[in-house]
RNA sequence: GGCCCCUUCGUCUAUCGGCUAGGACAUCUGGUUCUCAUCCAGGUAAGAGGAGUUCGACUCUCCUAGGGGCUGCCA
């Protein structure tokens, strides 16, 4: 046990952000390797935003990838009479004062400020940045209450922090500027300073932050396309870190063990969705055949219902390796649930428009209705012995693309096993017929 | 404009003054194979530029260039 506490401290929009979501990998990962504290804050101010059901996709996210939080949900709009105590007390020291302005939409009001000092140089030693210092001079006064009376971020989540005893505050670069004016905030009421940590950005190929316009950068988005939770979030959590060896698969229990602050990179990092399919498809290799079924079966609907265990044996064995996101799996595997499947034009005039096509196709639908044992082993005999070791492809291509409408897939007499014996002779004698 | 930060293969990165600069993704070649994928073997590919410190610099210092962040009654 220790006494760091940290937070994630999203405004809840409906949709979460994966530069968001890895500040919440790192500050979970940075409470569970310390015995610290993880803390959820809800900066729901924004009332037209923060609906009920945006804080639920929040909840959802979170629960997706594994990230529990310490202690009872934090909702700022619950501590707003606290944060304007609190502005009171400021304004009783000369620290804050009211003033009117002129918004940037011509509506004028009075608007309370706060105070920066005029001289003098504000410091912090930023755990990922290093030292960093400005002179106060640089920063201006800024507002914390709006004409409408209610607090701004500024305020409101210093007074957060310090009701929360958060003692580490690790956030996205986008901060690095508030913090010097946090920080005489925290100075101002005599509340400890946190330590901070900024986190760099994560950026499309032309070094922008990621946004919705580069591709998926929302959490939900991921979750749709069939990743693994477990992918994304490592795959996050390398983005800017790394055990300081070449493991890059790591289980949940390593990275809490091996995550330091300490070792995160300053630098941005550009996101590559390649390396993530692959990670993804790593992890599918890796999930037990157990998990692996279920979610086949969650993707492929009622049609996989009444399959055997040895049916489902087989099925994982061929696909798992062949699966880099379960979303594909659907439109891969569908020739074996169902006759309603989608034919490759391409497939056909490759490998069925050719002179002795239908001819080959009728004689093995001959040969296969004598198999008693419809087996891959058993089948795959049976075609080697017809190819006289001149190589099968003759005889497997076609099969393949008259049975399952494509090019590619499992293994081919793993494929009509899974298909039956029935199936398969009506798919020949069709397609032959129509040759 | 001002203030702050950053800079190793296309990308994520290792290197804490000794480097023939290592790994992974991507890419390419070959092998295995009935296709695809997996798997295996191998290849191409990097220290932004310039000064300085040092026996020695990717590592330390400075300058330049390029990139990014902030500069709201957003968070």
């Amino acid at each position: 046990m220790s006494d760091i506490r940290v937070r994630f401290a999203p405004s809840p929009t409906g949709k979460v952000h994966i530069g968001n979501i890895r500040a919440a990998i790192y500050n979970w990962l940075f409470a569970r390797h310390t015995g610290g504290k993880f803390l959820l804050r809800v900066e729901d101010t924004d009332l037209e935003r923060s609906t009920p059901e945006a804080i639920q996709v929040l909840f959802d996210c979170m629960q997706w990838l594994g990230l529990d939080y310490d202690e009872e949900v934090f909702y700022q709009t619950k501590n707003v009479k606290r944060h304007l105590e609190v502005v009171e007390q400021l304004k009783a020291m000369g620290r804050a004062y009211e003033v009117e302005k002129t918004s940037r939409d011509g509506k004028t009001g009075v608007v309370t400020m706060f105070r920066m000092p005029k001289e003098g140089t504000i410091e912090f030693d930023d755990i990922v940045k290093g030292h960093l210092s400005k002179q106060a001079a640089d920063v201006q006064d800024f507002a914390i209450v709006r004409s409408d009376g209610s607090p701004i971020f500024h305020i409101a989540n210093v007074v957060d922090d310090i009701d929360q005893r958060v003692t580490h505050i690790i956030r996205g670069d986008d901060h690095v500027e508030n913090t010097f004016k946090h920080i005489e905030i925290f100075k101002a009421l005599g509340a400890p300073i946190p330590k901070y940590g900024h986190l760099s950005m994560i950026v499309n190929q032309q070094g922008k932050p990621y946004s919705k316009r580069d591709g998926a950068a929302f959490v939900g988005e991921y979750r749709e396309q069939g990743y693994l939770p477990e992918a994304l979030f490592n795959y996050l959590l390398l983005l800017g870190w790394n055990p300081g060896d070449d493991r890059e698969i790591l289980s949940r229990d390593e990275m809490i063990r091996l995550f330091e602050l300490e070792k995160v990179h300053v630098t941005a990092a550009m996101f590559d969705p390649k390396k993530l399919a692959w990670m993804n498809g790593e992890y599918i290799k890796q999930i037990s055949d157990r998990d692996f079924r279920s979610l086949a079966i969650e993707k492929v609907g009622a049609a996989a219902e009444g399959k055997s265990d040895e049916w489902w044996e087989l099925f994982i064995g061929q696909m798992k390796p062949r699966t880099k996101t379960l979303n594909d799996m659907p439109a891969s595997v569908c020739y074996l649930f169902g006759d309603d499947y989608p034919v490759d034009p391409k497939a056909v005039e490759k490998r069925l428009n050719k002179p002795g096509v239908k001819e080959t196709l009728l004689d093995l639908v001959e040969r296969f209705k004598g198999v008693e044992e419809w087996r891959a082993p058993v089948l795959e005999a049976l075609v080697k012995e017809l190819s006289q070791g001149n190589g099968m492809g003759p005889w497997v291509h076609p099969i393949r693309v008259a049975v399952s409408g494509r090019m590619e897939g499992p293994g081919l007499f793993e494929m009509l096993e899974l298909l039956g014996k029935a199936k398969t002779l009506e798919r020949l004698e069709n397609t032959a017929g129509r040759l």
